[in-house]
DNA sequence: CTGAAAGCGCTTACAG
DNA sequence: CTGAAAGCGCTTACAG
């Protein structure tokens, strides 16, 4: 491989030349920039990134932590961000550390070995974490990001998904073909995003004035755990004891709602002739269920990529004050609401 | 956070002595290092991975390479894989770069860049990969391990499930609990790990002697493409073509499985009490299907934890022939075969 | 058992 | 526009 001292030599100058046209600094006379360039790939030079790191103070890494139990999960979502942001990442020249936290969480033993060890110049908290975690990071100052997750009472740097107005307008379409009975079912709102999901299903059934507020009670049903198709079946059980059956329902995600559409299934109801389904998400499946199924969809990669960027700026700038970042979410249409596009 | 320097001074020795207690090396009188032991405490020291990596001129990292459309699907094997992966990094103090390359791989311009910058010590590769990326890893030396993959015409260093006796024991327990017409479901071959499951499942009837070669042929469905619940609703109605229908199916892995019951419950066929179902890699779904459904199980985790073993092995003696591992499977019972333990 | 010194391969003022 | 020198924070023979 050589060093820097090898590449000098061959060109016929000091190793400071070489650096200034390895990292693009300074003004170096178009000829010997040439020579350097050529010496370079000649002994193909791949500079050492710890004599780098080590001479500039800096780490270069990100850390990446994620519940364990979320990458047990059947759910890809984190996997997805993370590949967003390894794909911001890849223009850089920092490398993304992906580790796991334990539900119970404590930063005296439980600590990722990169925050115990100082190998990470900032980190990415993806969904729910462990509030202590937040909180160790912030009274040690190492830069963060909460990316689809926050910690209620506390403003810290975050990537948010668009959850009200992604719920509005999967509200909306179902409105506007024709249903006018629409339920809701979803987990726990622990996870702010469940609680916004909610809101933008409760704001815009009032906004078209289709349900009052005891019909919309009626028509909701929330279990106070992680979502699960198990939740999903005994929700819409739950709603069809209405006197009059919903003849929609908005689940808080795609996980819920295959557990709507089985259910719904068993109980020969037709999808989406009797009941319209709507999941939150867009996972894999959604396209391929039976039957494919109308979600609001999250741009997972997109998501990773802005954890990515603001990350990196609070690394820059770590006083600025912390902001939130809101990302956009489009409606696709199938054939759980029998409009497809 | 100090240098090694500070702790030198504040515990009064050299600061080659701390190294030796950092580095647990040499022999130091216990109240020196106790000495510095303390002093590290005080400081809250922690040593400059940079530094020390570049003093003993090695990265400390290990690379982990998925293809791509891995990422994208959705099961979660891989996921654990790496995680299996990463619990053994926890124990040593290597990092685990995880990215991705697509189908479609030309060394020349899609190399990972941690491969470019010479940035690990060794790379993992995770299942089916570009050919042409092992044999970059071979021509530039660069030590590597397969997982859940090998290579036609080449030995190369890999861990691999036990496929062959999974299988076997899959179709012995369908034959002892009196299953007679036994069908397979799988994908393409390409995958030596789907071949050997058809091994197995074959060597296993012809030991039973319960069908010829000629009927063997018969309850064989492969189709040539990536294995997906398509494949399983596709192969099981071709099975049900034969005068006789079969009284039970393998499929090559649970993702055709369940596409397997899918379609024998459009049938209206019931499992287990007409045609029994079994499984390979038991993945989440498995335990929650209706029938949930009995499977092999392959322990992802130990599958990278071995691979993490046998590559630093590698990386430590770079020389030795080519070794393969082979993880063993175990059979999970559960209602889709009529006999839940 | 411990210290002084050289060296790992870079970057970065500072001269000129 | 380019070079000499100091320094980043470690490890590792080598003395003693």
């Amino acid at each position: 491989m050589g060093t820097i001292r090898d590449i000098a030599k061959k060109a016929g100058v000091s190793i400071s030349t070489v650096s200034l046209v390895l990292n693009n600094k300074g003004y170096v006379k178009p000829e010997t920039r040439q020579k350097i360039i050529n010496a370079i790939q000649e002994l193909n030079y791949k500079p050492s990134r710890s004599a780098r790191k080590l001479a500039t103070r800096t780490n270069g890494n990100i850390g990446f932590i994620i519940w364990e139990s979320h990458f047990y999960e059947v759910e890809m979502f984190y996997s997805q961000v993370f590949l967003g942001m390894e794909y911001a990442a890849r223009r850089s020249d920092s490398y993304i550390l992906l580790t796991t936290v334990k539900e119970e969480f404590d930063p005296k033993t439980d600590l990722p070995r990169f925050l115990k060890y100082n190998d990470v110049d900032g980190v990415a908290l993806a969904g729910r974490v462990p509030h202590e975690l937040a909180l160790y990071l912030e009274n040690e100052r190492i830069p963060f990001v909460l990316v689809d997750y926050n910690i209620p009472g506390k403003k810290y740097n975050s990537v948010q998904i668009d959850n009200y107005n992604g719920a509005n307008s999967a509200v909306q379409h179902l409105i506007e073909s024709g249903r006018r009975r629409i339920g809701f079912v979803g987990g726990t709102f622990f996870h702010s995003s469940i609680k916004e999901r909610y809101r933008g299903f409760k704001e815009c059934i009032e906004h078209y004035q289709i349900m009052d507020a005891d019909q919309i009670a009626r028509y909701t049903f929330v279990e106070d755990t992680e979502t699960s198709p198990a939740i999903g079946e005994k929700g819409i059980s739950s709603l069809l004891k209405n006197d009059q059956k919903p003849d929609a329902v908005f689940c808080c995600n795609d996980t819920t709602a295959m557990g709507v559409i089985k259910e719904l299934h068993k109980r020969q109801i037709k999808i989406p002739d009797d009941i319209a389904v709507v999941g939150f998400d867009d996972i894999p499946n959604a396209a391929y269920s039976a039957p494919r199924l109308t979600t609001v969809k999250v741009p997972k990669l997109v998501l990773g990529k802005e954890a990515f960027n603001l990350l990196n700026e609070v690394i820059e700038n770590p006083l600025e004050p912390p902001q939130t970042r809101i990302i956009a979410t489009t409606l696709v249409k199938r054939e759980s609401t029998g409009v497809e596009e």
